[in-house]
DNA sequence: CTGTTAGCGCTTTCAA
DNA sequence: TTGAAAGCGCTAACAG
């Protein structure tokens, strides 16, 4: 089914079928409906190659996350979906498992892709090869959850939330108070958060805090759990991200202990699912499908704008806390 | 950067850079090199449009899914991301947020885009009109998770796992165990489950079940809540997915039953949190990225053939019972 | 082994 | 308002 042949079939030339659909109103009404008619008899519907061959514009959007098994990053990706096809865009999401050479590959697949522009989440901005690639190129691209003076990113303030997660826990009596995170380098996000947790414990005048740094996401709950049944051991926990709490909740069921009653544990991210926990998770919540839908928002408007978009548009979106019942006060 | 500038710069025909990519053995290393280093250095990538609009294949799969809110679509997308990308294939995800309009807006957006393929999870397939029209198309396409004789699907076989779910419930002493479910008008797979509810019910010789149905997920919790209080209150709920198992056992909790001293709860999908959670999760495990793999695998191979998956293709996965710990014998 | 060339389906001047 | 025609970048005959 090509232009030519509803053409053809209508009587009229390719031009006019092609103004029928991309400026209607450059056309008679009756020469349209005519056409409308014979293309949907047809079932015609403009071949997308050949449209974006021509107009140089693809109307797809890359968009490149560590994982979908990560409910924050599928939460994210259902408000970029969401909002890319709302704004008349397809969506190519690539996952790279936090693995930096398919960080690279996943910019060079996009790329080569004819995609008019990528969302992505990199491991750190200030040392991406991938970001650096993609800059080179001049693809517009919006950075998510990453955050850097010298890219466009929507994010939220992750260093003062932890922070002020930390003066909740203090303001409950908490004093030893411990961290848990992914590995520190291989995440900028990781990297603010541990800032935002150093800070808040200074503020409080606590002592030097331990982390513990869980490199591998499924040996989480042994190391946890050997962490906890050391003693001194810590009242309460700030992880990194929620799944990291949900384990650390599972690691200190393990160790016998009752949470919040002997643990207090705080989360990070709001993925919809710690509501339905019991206990329901405490955690800090970011709008992950409003990062989302804004990074779409940022890059279409760039596109239709022909601009690239650049640091100063970048967003930082509010966070919260949502107190959840996996915290409470030292008895 | 086009083809043409990179066989100028080489001084070689287009023809023969075109080779370079596509067949290089039929170039002499030689000039293989000397193009591939030329293209190199311009940084040149072949545009996927025009390779799409000369070949007529696009190499992206089209995905269609209700939603990447429930893990178990984020997981088999996830599978299916990992295998597209293995076999050389891009992926489009579209969510339908359950809606039956919006599954045929998703089917008409991808068959306007393109794509070679289409992967799916209808509401239910026989009746699904999105689906007849892509039959009626011609496209290739793979149901996942939905069971139809006339159309190719991977799935599990549903009723068999509910049921022997059940008779675990059986042999641990429970009788009142009652099923809680979305709509069932909505989706051929939790008509499957019920249908595997009831017949493991009467192979028991048990009374006619309660069945609960959850229209709005949002609203699961206090609806579940309110049976829970109701005498005679059953003693076991077998779920038709984790979600609603793990809103289950938040409703319990809420209604003062501990799980699963006071009530056990089956879930169905066996996401891949669930084995985090305290209980950990009691599931029909579905191997939901494998379901997306094989899905993938499916259509590739049929393109590669140039035939159209059929309904005998179908393939049936292994589903498997996860113990967990929320179930527990009645007292 | 390499080059020439037609044409995939569409949009977009330019003329009529 | 409509049409004719060029050309987006690539692949695949076909010829050499």
């Amino acid at each position: 089914m090509s232009i030519q042949s509803v053409a053809e079939k209508a009587g009229v030339s390719v031009a006019t079928v092609s103004r029928v659909f991309n400026f209607p109103d450059k056309v008679t009404p009756a020469t349209r409906e005519h056409v409308e008619r014979v293309a949907g008899e047809l079932g015609y519907l403009p071949n997308s190659s050949a449209r974006t061959l021509r107009t140089q514009r693809s109307r797809v959007l890359g968009v490149v996350l560590p994982t979908l098994l990560n409910p924050v990053f599928a939460e994210c990706l259902q408000g970029i979906a969401r909002a890319a096809a709302a704004g008349g865009y397809a969506i190519i999401p690539v996952t790279t498992g936090y693995q930096l050479d398919e960080e690279q590959r996943a910019v060079n697949l996009l790329l080569a892709g004819n995609v008019d522009g990528l969302i992505l989440v990199v491991s750190n901005p200030a040392t991406s090869a991938a970001l650096e690639r993609l800059r080179g190129a001049g693809l517009p691209y919006v950075l998510v959850y990453n955050r850097h003076p010298e890219h466009p990113c929507i994010s939220v303030d992750s260093e003062s939330a932890v922070a002020s997660a930390v003066a909740r826990l203090v303001e409950l009596g908490h004093r030893r108070i411990a961290m848990v995170s992914g590995t520190l380098a291989a995440s900028d996000r990781a990297q603010q958060r541990w800032r935002g947790f150093l800070q808040g414990m200074a503020t409080a005048g606590l002592e030097p805090p331990a982390l513990v740094e869980v490199p591998f996401i499924e040996t989480a709950v042994d190391e946890l759990t050997r962490f906890l049944e050391a003693a001194p051991r810590p009242t309460a926990l700030v992880c990194s991200n929620d799944l990291l709490a949900i384990r650390s909740i599972r690691a200190a069921h393990l160790s016998g202990l009752q949470v919040p009653r002997d643990l207090s544990v705080i989360g990070f991210d709001g993925i919809a699912l710690g509501e339905d926990l019991t206990p329901a998770l405490s955690t800090v919540t970011q709008p992950n499908g409003d990062i989302g839908r804004h990074s779409v928002e940022l890059l279409v408007q760039a596109l239709a704008g022909g601009t690239v978009p650049n640091a100063g548009a970048s967003l930082v979106l509010p966070h919260a806390f949502r107190a959840g019942e996996s915290c409470a006060p030292v008895p």
